[in-house]
RNA sequence: GUCCCCAUCGUCUAGAGGCCUAGGACACCGCCCUUUCACGGCGGCAACAGGGGUUCGAAUCCCCUUGGGGACGCCA
């Protein structure tokens, strides 16, 4: 088996010097979330890697859940992920169109060509029908599968259902007794007997193409050379093989990745938490440490530390993907936001925070210009969402202090005494606070934990936040004195 | 129900029969830095799901059990 898997990549190696053609083809049916941002990324990385094509086709089909305001959204999300492509919609058109709802002459053509060679046939059968036939099956013990009730009508027959105002879906037939094998990129050689496949449904009865021929033909028609899906796929792909090869069109390799599990080790649902790319923008998240995060969950790279979108590419691999499922887990992605906040200039990092609001607020109302500079130094290794720097804004600039319950604590702890002396002791500017502390210090006795631990916490309101030093100078002479007096008051109660 | 896939620290994972006393990253804990918090540096805790084989030798190969995931649709 580990034999045969360095043999394998060895083959897909060679299989990728050609110029190489992947593709995204989401239905905007709803947000996209982790799970399909992670098989974009992949598809995205793989092509960039070999200095290939990455193409974004819409499948827009089921006209009833699909919504153009989902496909904008989701085209945002993959741009603000950095996932460029060169081939779909905005972008080079030569296989166009890229929206499904726009293909429907080409589906047509096909379907005629399928008829005509008897690839295809009319089925009469009511949802109620097939529903009723499955449940018998499933009951006895066989694997639910579409029996054939129509494959062999006469002509006659079909005229006269037809006559009768009948809407027949379309299905694919399926070769007797064919074996179907493929290698999959991840998962290795596969075989499927065709006695295991129903013959399935390519244009629904309202005339609207079924997922395993639109997206098939379309791979075929686009050029698309290399598809990386969900290993729900998995069992689709005999399928789509067996269709494109009645339509004498070359296939794409696939690769089946291991779906993404939730937190709690289940699938991925929006019930259950499930977070999509849009949520993560609006939180505030960096699109390389979402990159960086996607990337690791169900493949590996050498390198552990954090790595520039050209890197990611580069180390990306086939035969480092896992094949077992693999769990979300947001510390990891903390830990990739710290890095890319880390990472980013000043300035990026300011536009950053400024450029959302928070509770309807915008960040340049709160802090004073020419303390900007200063204020991005003071915060930024305590920041992981713009939501940290607008309340360290709030706690430094606000003119209400507002104590937690912690900074209340300690605030009694300390006692009146304590606060008199530091209101006493208060300088006429808030340049040093280092000589204030020590000044404070020297007047109660205190030192250490003792002596911090309550003027940070009259002085931000809080028991923990950027160094003392930095931010004396930012909250100013004026709001240290209300602040101590409010802190006296509550010492007093 | 039937079939397929998967199984290493809490999580992501390295591991291709002897390099394994099982390595790394995140999380957690401790120490150092800091007269406070964080950042940072150093260290620690922590796993081969269970049971049978095969072999001189098994995390690694085989079988069973258990657990998880997926597929079987006029969903995509």
């Amino acid at each position: 088996m580990r034999f045969c898997r360095m043999h394998f990549s060895f083959t897909i190696s060679v299989m990728l010097e050609k110029s190489i053609k992947t593709r995204f083809a989401p239905s905007p049916t709803g947000n996209l979330h982790l799970g399909n941002a992670r098989t974009a990324l992949f598809n995205a990385l793989l092509a960039r890697k070999f200095g290939g094509v990455f193409l974004l086709r819409i499948e827009d089909t089921d006209q009833s859940r699909s919504r153009p305001e989902y496909s904008r959204v989701l085209q945002e999300d993959l741009h603000w992920l950095g996932l460029v492509w060169q081939e779909g919609p905005e972008a080079d058109l030569s296989h166009g169109p890229y929206y499904q709802s726009q293909r429907g002459d080409i589906y047509r053509s096909h379907y005629d060509a399928l008829i005509k060679n008897e690839h295809a046939y009319p089925c009469f059968c009511s949802a109620q029908e097939l529903k009723q036939i499955r449940k018998v099956q499933l009951a006895a013990g066989q694997p639910p599968r579409y029996p054939g009730t129509c494959a062999r009508l006469s002509r006659d027959e079909i005229e006269c259902k037809l006559s009768q105002g009948a809407q027949p879906s379309l299905r694919f037939r399926v070769p007797q007794d064919a074996v179907v094998e493929f290698e999959d990129l991840v998962r290795g050689p596969q075989r499927y007997l065709s006695s295991a496949i129903g013959d399935f449904v390519i244009r629904r009865s309202d005339f609207s193409p079924a997922f395993f021929y639109s997206n098939a033909l379309d791979d075929a028609l686009m050029g698309v050379t290399h598809v990386l899906r969900g290993e729900d796929h998995l069992g689709n792909t005999p399928r789509q093989l067996l269709l494109l090869k009645a339509l004498n069109y070359q296939a794409p390799t696939y690769g089946h990745l291991a779906l993404l599990l939730g937190e709690d080790g289940g699938p991925l649902s929006k019930r259950r938490g499930a977070k999509s790319v849009l949520q993560l923008r609006e939180e505030g998240y960096l699109p390389q440490a979402v990159n960086n995060y996607l990337a690791r969950l169900g493949h590996v790279y050498e390198h552990t530390g954090f790595l520039s979108s050209e890197d990611l590419a580069k180390g990306f691999s086939l035969s480092r993907l896992g094949r077992a499922p693999a769990r979300a887990d947001f510390s990891q992605l903390s830990h990739w936001q710290a890095q890319a906040i880390a990472r980013c200039s000043e300035e990026a990092f300011w536009s950053w925070l400024s450029n959302r609001k928070y509770m309807g607020a915008q960040i340049e109302d709160l802090v004073p210009d020419d303390l900007r500079t200063d204020f991005v130094r003071a915060i930024r290794a305590n920041v992981e969402l713009p939501a940290d720097g607008f309340k360290l804004a709030r706690d430094l600039f606000g003119d209400t202090p507002n104590f937690s319950t912690d900074a209340q604590a300690v605030i009694r702890q300390a006692g009146e005494s304590f606060f008199a002396c530091a209101l006493a002791h208060l300088p006429s500017t808030a340049a040093d606070f280092k000589g204030y502390a020590q000044s404070v210090g020297k007047a109660v006795s205190l030192k250490g934990k003792d002596l911090f631990m309550p003027l940070r916490a009259a002085l931000t309101g809080e028991t923990h936040g950027p160094e003392m030093a930095r931010v004396f100078p930012l909250i100013g002479v004026e709001r240290a004195r209300k602040r101590l007096q409010a802190a006296l008051g509550i010492a007093i109660n």
